[in-house]
DNA sequence: TTGCATTGAACAAACGATTGTTCTATCTTA
DNA sequence: TAAGATAGAACAATCGTTTGTTCAATGCAA
């Protein structure tokens, strides 16, 4: 059992509320240069350290904050949450996380505990377009900040990059290549990344001229599973497409199995973009070609984000918007490897 | 803010102590049906849910745990992680998840600041042989389990699979396979996976009478960079081997790309295997031959280990130890795919 | 009608820390 | 030397729950 304030009190024959004021360094009382020396080393000896518990409640403050995400196995998840424990971590905040596998009711059970254990602020990337539950995250005055995916709150504060512009840079290159029949694997149209990256794609396509075909465009979700069986229909087509953009990176790796089954070859046979440019992206092979994004910043921008809403006390609008940038890789050029980034054209959303 | 139970008593005109028993359904104390139905109206209407620090204070009990871990990034640990949280949010627990990137000060940091959170228990994955601070877990009588790892305290309550076994079917497959000269990409002397899996190499290797030559077993750690360095290092032997045996599957990727580097052929210019079997091993090309381990069991099993010290009160020394099996695909056998896995020689560790 | 169970709810003391207020010496200053 | 200032530390309330104890009111039996 820890040491308490009353038991050192009682050894240093002090009242609590001195030996309090010492080991926080109060500047609103003077203790007498001996006793406070005293005290320290009566601290040091016994390796004091204040019961978080008390200290939450009293201070309501409880320094942890909350990552909901739909599943830390996908890479993406777990290189974001090192960015945001590696942002709190400083600052001596420790982080609770919680896998929703994208069903809202755990999400919504997961922030319910969450707001019952006074969590200092929460980082929601699971959230849905129209998200009962991010009403409620104003609602109870509960700080927060949301990553990746954004709801249609109007200001919400938010970390991400601009999906448009990042789809619209997988799409085209695939175009620039010469593919005609594009398809893409789609994200859900109840979260903001499905709908955008379709817009991206769309607009790529009407850019370059290019029909959109409807049976081109497949909700795929976001997991492996999904992206196998979405790619599987695709590229079951009479007229299959030569080349696909896959909402993100886990999904075109589920298009790369797909792929892989049915015997076709990447990338002369069907070309595959993804999106995330997660760390499994580069090491396949063919390596993916993909759009970047700052996975890992965006954890410890959203961090940041919320740090500032704890300390001020005040709900941010601050949207932290990254540049996506396509990288080459061989899954669109056979023989490229490696290669360093492209120049993008990747521009600021708002 | 939330509704308290001195609000809810003022509204109800009765005693804060009268809420909290309707609340708690304590069975020590009766209370009139008519009240009792009264304050449960009350309670549905208004959502109220006990402030879980105030709780965690009066109760000594936070449904906090952590898992302190090297770096979720990994796949393991990702994993591991899941089957934690699986295992213990259905009990009510949080989650708390600390990355220490292998240093034993961050460790320690984290320990000690979960130590004054007062968090119920630690899932501690990231432990040295000999590691003080397992020791200073006991002295502090926090609960806790060791998954993967253990260290050489006799009597730790832990998780994982025997090492040596799954080593040495490992590298027993190697040799089968005609391997004569098979290097090891070793852990560290001071983690006992790292000690545990070179002895089952080297067991392995002389039950067949093969020869063990010392500069064929270097030192990777357990990154993919570790990795791809010893092995570049042991394919540049002048007599390089022809297969290799890596203690952990990431440090088997490393290897990959070092191989490919230098231009050589898996399986046929060198054979790798790795251990763990992580999502990523299968999705290798060619797929990684790789002892496969329960990861997610290890996860939910250690849950299970801790909630049982937690409600009992009482250190626990069980070890739960899992069968490892050999899963044998690309990396070893040429033309080899997603096959079944083979039945294996594993054996219950005492 | 008095006395004693019994019921139902209030009371109060924690848990461990923080912090505004009060108190008691000691020290100035007139 | 008396009054006031000041330093140093004790006091006490509070955060929101939980839970053993006390208390008032009702019921019943003698």
């Amino acid at each position: 059992m820890p040491v308490t304030l009353k038991q050192l009190a009682a050894r240093a024959h002090v009242h609590p509320s001195t030996i309090s004021r010492v080991a926080n360094h109060d500047p609103g009382q003077r203790i007498a240069p001996v006793t406070r020396q005293r005290i320290e080393e009566l601290l040091r000896e016994t390796e004091y350290r204040p019961n978080g518990v008390a200290r939450g409640l009293k201070l309501r403050q409880t320094l942890v904050l909350a990552v909901v995400i739909p599943d830390i196995t996908n890479p993406f998840f777990a290189a974001l949450f090192r960015g945001v424990e590696d942002g709190a971590s400083p600052h001596g905040y420790n982080v609770l996380l919680c896998n929703t596998d994208g069903s809202p009711e755990r999400q919504r059970s997961h922030l319910q505990s969450l707001h019952a254990r006074q969590v200092d602020g929460v980082i929601l990337a699971s959230s849905y377009l129209k998200d009962p539950a991010v009403r409620w995250l104003r609602q109870q005055r509960i700080p927060y900040v949301l990553v990746n995916r954004y709801s249609d709150q109007a200001h919400d504060p938010f970390v991400g990059s601009d999906d448009v512009v990042g789809a619209r840079l997988a799409t085209a290159h695939l175009a620039a290549l010469g593919h005609e029949r594009i398809g893409h694997l789609a994200g859900k149209a109840t979260v903001s990344t499905g709908v955008l990256r379709r817009r991206g794609y769309l607009a790529a396509l009407s850019e370059r001229g290019l029909s959109t075909d409807p049976r081109l465009v497949i909700e795929s979700g976001y997991t492996e599973e999904g992206g196998a069986r979405a790619a599987q229909q695709l590229l079951s087509l009479d007229d299959r497409p030569t080349a696909i953009f896959a909402v993100t990176d886990m999904t075109a790796v589920g298009a790369f199995g797909a792929a892989r089954r049915m015997g076709l070859r990447i990338p002369q046979d069907v070309a595959i973009v993804g999106y995330n440019d997660i760390p499994l992206a580069s090491r396949m092979v063919p390596a993916l070609t993909t759009v970047h994004v700052p996975i890992h910043d965006f954890g410890s921008a959203a961090a940041r984000l919320l740090l500032e809403q704890v300390e001020t006390g005040e709900p941010s609008r601050r949207r932290v918007i990254f540049n996506p940038e396509l990288i080459v890789r061989g899954s669109t050029a056979a023989g490229a490897g490696d290669e360093p980034r492209l120049p993008t054209i990747g521009a600021k959303l708002r």
